[in-house]
RNA sequence: GGGCGCGUAGCUCAGUCGGUAGAGCAACUGGCUUUUAACCAGUAGGUCCUAGGUUCGAUCCCUAGCGCGCUCACCA
C-alpha cells in the first residue's frame, strides 16, 4: 500500500474479513446504465414503464447524506448519476454494515425506482453489493480535482470527480467514429501502417530514435505516416485512410503533445480540389452529427463549420498582410528584419516564417489557404502551368492549423530531385537518407491521387470547445512522477504528486 | 532552453510584516426517515516541495534544485 491508502478504509477492509465479505469480490453485478432507468423512471406526475419497477445499478457511491434511518447517496455510472435510499426497514442485512461504505467506493445496488417527496429521482436499495473498496480518499465533491497537475496525472479521478471531464472523451470517440463511417460510406478502407519507420519522411520534425535489437538497426516512430500510405495507392487500394498515432520530439504546447493523432486519407484518380470539398463536408457532417449544429465556440470566438469554407490564396495573404511578393528577396528580409524573424540559412524557409508570423493571426476561419510555394512541399505536385507553385492547401480556425492537403507528386524523377535537395540542405530537421523504395514505388506508377492530413486532437478541441490539447487527450506528456521505496520493499511511497 | 508565477491537511484554500500553522469538504464518534454542497455537537489528521544559507529562531527572507502552470522560442 502506499501513503494514499486512509487507515480508517483500511481497517473498514480488516472488519468486513472477519464478517466474511470479501471486499474486492471476483464477479460485478449484472446492471442497467443510469440514463436509460431515469429516462424510464419518467416524473412523479407521468411516471414512465419503470416506475415501481426493479432494477439493478452498479457505479462509484460519490457521497452520503446520512439521517440516522435513511441515508441519501449519489451513484455514477458511465451514462449518469442516480441517487440511492437507503431505508433500515428495507434495507435489512445490510443495514448496520453500511457504515462500511465510504464516498468512492464501488457499490451494486438492487431496489425499486422511484422518486422522493422532492421529486429526485431514486432507486430505493433492498440489496446491496460492495464491489470494489476505495481506500484511498476522493478529491472534494462540490470543487473535484482542481490543480491541473493532479488532473492530468490522476485522471482516473479526473474522469469521474470533475464535472464535464468524461463528456469530452465521450465525444471525442463519437468524432472518431463518426470519421470512420463517413469514409468508410465513401468507400474508403481504413489501413495500418508501421509506426517503426526505417526513414524519416512524410514531414519535417525532429524525431524519437529506438533501437531494433532483431534487425539491429535504429528505427524512428513515425512523424507521419505519409508515405506508406501512397505505397497502398500505388498497390492499387485506391481510397485509404489511416488514424495514425504520430510522434515528434519536440515542445510542448496547448496546441502540441509529442504524440498525437492524424487523420491521413489518399484518394486515387482525386486532386487537391476534391480534398477540399472531402474536407469541408467531413467536418461539417461530424459537427452536426456529435454536437447537432455547425456553430461551435472555440477559445470564446464564435465560427461556423457550414461548408464550404472560405478560400484563400496563400500567394495573395502574402502580399497583402507581408507587403511583397513570397519571392521577392529583398522585400521578404526587409520584412522579417522588421518583423525580428531569424535567418533559418534557407530562403523559402525564411519567407514562409514571416507568412506565418503576418498572415496567420489574420485567418479567422474556418478557411482553406492554398497554392504554396513548391520549395516548402515537397511531396505535393506542381500546378500546371506554374511550377513554382504546388497544389497545396490548409486549414485554418482560430489561427490554428487543422488539416494540410495536397494533389500528391507522382513523377519519381522530380520526387528524387526533391529528397536529393532536403538531405542536402542544412535543416536538422530533413531526412538524413533519400527514400529510395518509395522512389521506386512510385517508377511502378502512381495515379494521380489527392491525400489529406486533419489533426484529430485539434479536431477535438474545436468541436468540444477545449483551449488546450491536454484536455482533449486522456494522459497528456507529463515528466514522469517520482517514487521512493518503502523499507519493506512493498511499500512504495508517492513522492509529492 | 529563456522569462514570469505557483508548491501549506486526502481535496479546495486562508495565513504567518521571521516566533514550527487555520477553515470548509472528506474521515472518525454521537444525534436525526426525504436530503441533494443536508444539518447539529465533538475527535483526529501537517516534512508548510527538497537541500543549503542568513538568523537566537525559517513554512515565511536569500541561493540552488525538483515539479507544475502561463508565455516566448521550437513545431514546412
Amino acid at each position: 500500500m502506499t501513503e494514499l491508502a486512509h487507515p480508517d478504509r483500511l481497517a473498514k477492509i480488516e472488519a468486513m474479513r472477519a464478517e466474511g465479505l470479501d471486499p474486492y469480490p471476483a464477479r460485478g453485478v449484472a446492471a442497467e446504465a443510469i440514463a436509460d432507468l431515469i429516462a424510464a423512471l419518467g416524473t412523479p406526475e407521468a411516471p414512465g414503464p419503470r416506475a415501481g419497477t426493479t432494477a439493478t445499478i452498479a457505479g462509484r457511491l460519490l457521497s452520503q447524506r446520512d439521517f440516522g434511518k435513511l441515508v441519501f447517496a449519489p451513484v455514477l455510472d458511465r451514462s449518469g448519476r442516480l441517487q440511492i435510499g437507503l431505508e433500515r426497514d428495507r434495507l435489512g442485512d445490510w443495514w448496520p454494515k453500511r457504515k462500511w461504505l465510504d464516498g468512492g467506493d464501488l457499490v451494486g445496488a438492487t431496489g425499486v425506482l422511484g422518486h422522493t417527496k422532492k421529486g429526485e429521482p431514486t432507486l430505493w436499495v433492498t440489496e446491496l453489493t460492495l464491489l470494489a473498496k476505495s481506500v484511498a480518499p476522493p478529491p472534494e465533491k462540490w470543487h473535484g480535482l482542481v490543480d491541473v497537475e493532479a488532473r492530468y496525472r490522476r485522471r482516473y479521478v479526473d474522469l469521474w470527480a470533475s464535472e464535464g471531464v468524461s463528456a469530452v472523451f465521450l465525444k471525442r470517440s463519437r468524432i472518431v467514429s463518426a470519421i470512420r463511417r463517413f469514409l468508410e460510406a465513401q468507400g474508403y478502407i481504413e489501413v495500418e501502417t508501421p509506426t517503426l519507420h526505417p526513414i524519416l519522411g512524410g514531414a519535417a520534425a525532429r524525431p524519437f530514435t529506438t533501437h531494433y535489437n532483431a534487425l539491429d538497426h535504429d528505427f524512428f516512430l513515425r512523424i507521419a505516416p505519409e508515405l506508406y500510405l501512397k505505397r497502398c495507392i500505388v498497390g492499387g487500394l485506391e481510397r485509404v485512410f489511416e488514424i495514425a498515432r504520430n510522434f515528434r520530439n519536440e515542445g510542448l504546447s496547448p496546441r502540441h503533445n509529442p504524440e498525437f493523432s492524424m487523420l491521413e486519407l489518399y484518394e486515387a484518380q482525386a486532386d487537391y480540389r476534391r480534398m477540399m470539398e472531402i474536407s469541408e463536408t467531413m467536418i461539417e457532417s461530424i459537427a452536426r452529427e456529435v454536437n447537432g449544429t455547425t456553430s461551435v465556440r472555440f477559445r470564446g470566438v464564435d465560427y461556423d463549420l457550414r461548408a464550404p469554407f472560405e478560400r484563400a490564396s496563400y500567394l495573395e495573404l502574402f502580399e497583402k498582410h507581408a507587403g511583397c511578393a513570397y519571392d521577392d528577396q529583398p522585400g521578404v528580409r526587409a520584412k522579417a528584419r522588421e518583423l525580428s524573424i531569424p535567418d533559418p540559412g534557407n530562403f523559402s524557409k525564411l519567407s514562409n516564417d514571416v507568412f506565418e508570423a503576418c498572415v496567420e493571426d489574420h485567418l479567422h476561419g474556418p478557411v482553406i489557404v492554398y497554392d504554396y510555394p513548391v520549395e516548402i512541399s515537397p511531396l505535393a505536385k506542381r500546378k500546371p502551368g506554374a511550377p513554382k507553385i504546388a497544389e497545396r492547401f490548409e486549414i485554418f480556425l482560430g489561427g490554428m492549423e487543422l488539416g494540410n492537403a495536397f494533389s500528391e507528386l507522382n513523377d519519381p524523377a522530380d520526387q528524387y530531385q526533391r529528397f536529393a535537395e532536403q538531405v542536402a540542405s542544412k535543416d536538422p530537421e530533413a531526412p538524413g537518407e533519400i527514400d529510395i523504395d518509395y522512389v521506386q514505388a512510385l517508377e511502378y506508377g502512381m495515379p494521380p491521387a489527392g491525400g489529406l492530413g486533419i489533426g484529430i486532437d485539434r479536431l477535438v478541441m474545436v468541436l468540444t470547445g477545449q483551449d488546450t490539447i491536454r484536455d482533449v487527450l486522456l494522459f497528456p506528456a507529463l515528466r514522469p512522477r517520482s517514487f521512493e521505496s518503502g523499507e519493506s520493499g512493498e511499500v512504495v511511497t508517492p513522492k509529492k504528486t
